[in-house]
RNA sequence: GGGAGAUUAGCUCAGUUGGUAGAGCAACCCGUUUACACCGGGAAGGUCACAGGUUCGAGUCCUGUAUCUCCCACCA
């Protein structure tokens, strides 16, 4: 054997022994920050930026296979800029994820302890929920390295940290003055479970069987899925087309026998009255439904609460007040059935009801004093760069929305998605940013009652929102806390330094490209639009990568019932970080959901082995030639084999430009397994043993070289394992010993380092 | 009810300026202790869901149908 081969190239490569300490001489090199690299002259001072900030992880658990994915894509784009020489920056942090966070401690100390929040009171359940978030943190953190990305550590951010708080609340504030952000009481969704309100987009519907019911009401038939919310129906409301109810007039009273004794109902025609559904007729609830809220504010009609914060009826329901929904129901069928009022009930009745995504709870609708974005509401934007959107003139939040969209400003990938953007913006209704909770960023409004009497008219309570509490005595903070969301929106600029106007927002703001997952495009990305918009009348990211949804072997998706949830750190300590990487870029195509095949990720690991052999190969067979950057006497074989392997680098790079790496992964496995290693490598076994002195160098070189650029591109893939190789190659020492030796290791000699070839 | 996507080799999926169908895995045959068995060579396998249309030419564009998936929407 030869002697100029490190020993370590001999046995087959295992990248256990390498990705962990690899990992450590990146972090020692300071290279993932870009001031560093400007710094010891590897990055220009006035190269482009290029930005990307990363989807903030829930702090209630651990990473799983499609985190692997995203965070993937992300370390293949940055690992890609960086070596074409741009200012690059990836900030990682995590998300404070409110209702979850808090749901999953409550859950938690109820199991354990037997006791709720209140037993525990919110100061100490706070400390709670920090501890646990943090040690959730320290977790995702460990994973996130793990998989080799390149995020600069120093720039860590968390939703809820001091810097971000002051971004929540100077934003908070900006819109109350505006008139943008107001209360209202208007109905939202209750959840009785969870005691908090949640937004449209956090409820998730799931089918259920259920009795319909068909009440006499006076001259009316009424069709119900919920007798219990009927004691306050005073109005009875029909099409006004309908032929059959022609003989009623809008406004006229009509005495009838109901629930608890007789009552005088108003006849209301409206529109939003489906003729074909039931009888055509309905009896309205205004303070429990939606629409029947909307119909009642039309016609300036009474509303009444029937059901309280806890799902028991109150004393409007007479004999029924204080039971709870269920058991109350079949107790008033049993009444108006005694009064002969019920008609029919079916049983095959199949409707959808509303859940709590994070608590599994029933939605009860409820009219509640909230806190609202108002996306409709004009406003005057003082600076605006989105197209058709002039500084100085008036605009909504939504329009900004949905401009900064249409002109492709931002482009969505796959760019069908913009429909669906499109669709929700149209329909969309004021943000209801308040909870019930006490995990998250606290109202910035204060109160203060004038029992004193100072304040003379009205003797009602003064309101304060500012930045920072108000002086003087007696205020009280609102109790509610903030959607999740509101904080996730101000992500791109508030991880830059925001409210403070650093060198960073400057440099990096808007940011290039967002990765995440398609399922989240309304919670996140459009809200992203909309606080970039509405703050800087910019955009906040000019591409938006919508990853698929990874799923297991059989297409389920991943879930913890099922218990297939898939291990990123599992998978990298069984096949290395770099085989799921690979097999991560070369199974997804942005939109479109993957399935995870231990087979083919077994394939990568392959594949990083071949590359460990090739360089193997390559030493053994070139040992009496050393690498000769500027070797030009080229055999005529090896200039085609040159001309090849250009175009393979162009195409690769065209395809990665264009964020196509699921082309790009594909083309270079296929360059460096059946091209270089199975005809090149072989090729030249026969010009080793039989060719001419020139030819012999030439060819030496040609494989020094194209493993060297082999090596450069195949890098952001698969980092680990090409470092190695490389440090092999220019040091002649493994990772091992550089560790133990203690090696100094110039960080401008690390593949990371290295420029991109053309 | 509205919208979007999918349908290509046994399985999982690629395939954008329209030009004679691709990969990985599986299966089949052969070879090799010669960088690598975490290997090499070879062969096999598809009326690109279906029906029309545009075109010299369609997996790719248009129309329709079927099946599946997802998203949005409180028919009480």
């Amino acid at each position: 054997m030869a002697t100029n081969i490190p020993a370590k190239l001999l046995s087959p490569y295992n990248p256990a022994e390498t990705e962990t300490p690899i990992y450590q001489l990146w972090q020692k090199s300071g290279l993932f920050n870009p001031d560093e690299s400007i710094k010891l002259g590897i990055t220009k001072p006035d190269a482009d930026p290029f930005t990307i900030i990363l989807p903030p992880p829930n702090v209630t658990g651990t990473l799983h296979l499609g985190h692997a994915l995203m965070i993937t894509i992300q370390d293949i784009l940055i690992r890609f800029k960086r070596m074409q020489g741009k200012k690059t920056l990836w900030i990682p942090g995590t998300d404070h994820a409110a209702i979850a966070t808090q749901a999953k401690v409550e859950k938690e100390i109820s199991k354990k302890e037997g006791k709720s929040r209140y037993d525990l009171g919110r100061e100490e359940m706070l400390k709670r929920i920090e501890a646990f978030a943090q040690q959730s943190h320290d977790t995702i953190v460990s994973q996130v390295k793990r998989l080799g990305a390149s995020t600069d550590w120093s720039r860590e951010a968390f939703t809820l940290d001091e810097q971000r708080n002051l971004a929540v609340r100077t934003v908070f504030k900006k819109m109350f003055d505006d008139g943008l952000i107001y209360q209202g009481s208007r109905i939202v969704n209750w959840d009785p479970k969870g005691q908090t309100t949640i937004a449209d987009d956090e409820i998730v519907y799931e089918e259920e069987k259920s009795k319909f019911y068909y009440f006499k009401y006076g001259p009316f038939t009424i069709g119900t899925a919920r007798p219990e919310t009927k004691f306050g129906d005073k109005y009875v409301v029909m099409h006004p087309d309908d032929a059959r109810y022609a003989a009623y007039e809008h406004g006229q009273k009509i005495d009838l026998e109901w629930i608890n004794g007789p009552i005088t109902a108003t006849v209301i025609k409206d529109t939003a009255i489906d003729m074909e559904f039931g009888t055509g007729v309905m009896t309205i609830t205004p303070w429990h439904s939606n629409v029947d809220f909307e119909i009642a504010e039309r016609h300036s009609l009474d509303k009444e609460q029937i059901i309280d914060k806890y799902g028991k009826l109150l004393p409007i329901a007479g004999e029924f007040a204080g039971m709870k929904i269920k058991e109350a129901r079949e107790k008033i069928v049993e009444k108006l059935q005694s009064k002969g009022l019920v008609e029919k009930i079916e049983d095959t009745y199949v409707h959808k009801i509303a859940t709590a995504e994070r608590t599994n709870g029933i939605i009860e609708p409820q009219i509640m004093k909230q806190w609202f974005v108002a996306v409709n509401k004009e406003f005057t934007t003082p600076h605006s760069e989105i197209n058709g959107i002039a500084s100085g003139s008036k605009t909504t939040l939504k329009e900004l929305m949905r401009k900064a969209v249409d002109g492709k400003q931002v482009q969505i990938l796959p760019d069908h998605f913009d429909k669906t953007y499109f669709h929700w913006i149209d329909n969309l209704r004021d943000w209801c940013i308040s909870r019930q909770i006490w995990y998250g960023h606290r109202i910035p409004v204060w109160y203060k009652s004038s029992s004193l009497g100072l304040m003379g008219v009205g003797g009602g309570s003064q309101i304060y929102c500012g930045i920072e509490a108000p002086e003087g005595e007696g205020w009280v903070q609102d109790e509610d806390t903030l959607d999740t969301w509101f904080s996730s929106g101000l992500w791109t600029f508030s991880t830059l330094g925001w409210p403070s106007s650093t060198v960073d927002l400057k440099t990096y703001h808007p940011t290039n490209i967002l990765v995440t997952g398609y399922e989240i495009l309304f919670f996140w990305v459009a809200r992203m639009i909309l606080m970039t918009g509405y703050m800087f009348g910019t955009i906040p990211f000019s591409t938006v990568y919508l990853n698929g949804t990874v799923r297991d072997s059989q297409g389920r998706k991943m879930s913890k019932s099922l218990g297939n949830g898939g291990d990123p750190i599992e998978t990298s300590e069984k096949y290395g970080a770099d085989a799921l990487r690979m097999f991560l870029a070369t199974a997804t195509t942005p939109g479109m959901d993957s399935r995870i095949y231990e087979d083919k990720i077994k394939g990568y690991k392959h594949f990083s082995n071949k590359l460990w052999n090739i360089t193997r190969f390559i030493l053994t067979n070139t040992e009496n030639y050393t690498y000769d950057a500027q070797f030009s006497a080229w055999s005529e074989a090896d200039e085609a084999l040159t001309a090849e392997r250009t175009e393979f680098i162009q195409t690769i790079t065209k395809e990665m430009e264009e964020y196509k790496l699921h082309l790009s992964s594909e083309h270079i496995y296929k360059y460096v397994w059946t091209r270089f290693a199975d005809v090149i490598l072989e090729e030249s076994k026969l010009i080793f043993k039989d060719g001419d002195e020139a030819a012999k160098a030439s060819r030496a070189q040609f494989l020094h070289h194209t493993l060297r650029i082999i090596l450069r591109v195949t890098h952001p893939y698969m980092p680990h394992v090409t470092e190695e190789l490389w440090l092999l190659l220019t040091t002649g020492k493994s990772i091992s010993e550089i560790s133990e030796q203690n090696v100094t290791i110039e960080p401008s000699k690390l593949l990371l380092a290295q420029s991109w070839p053309a």
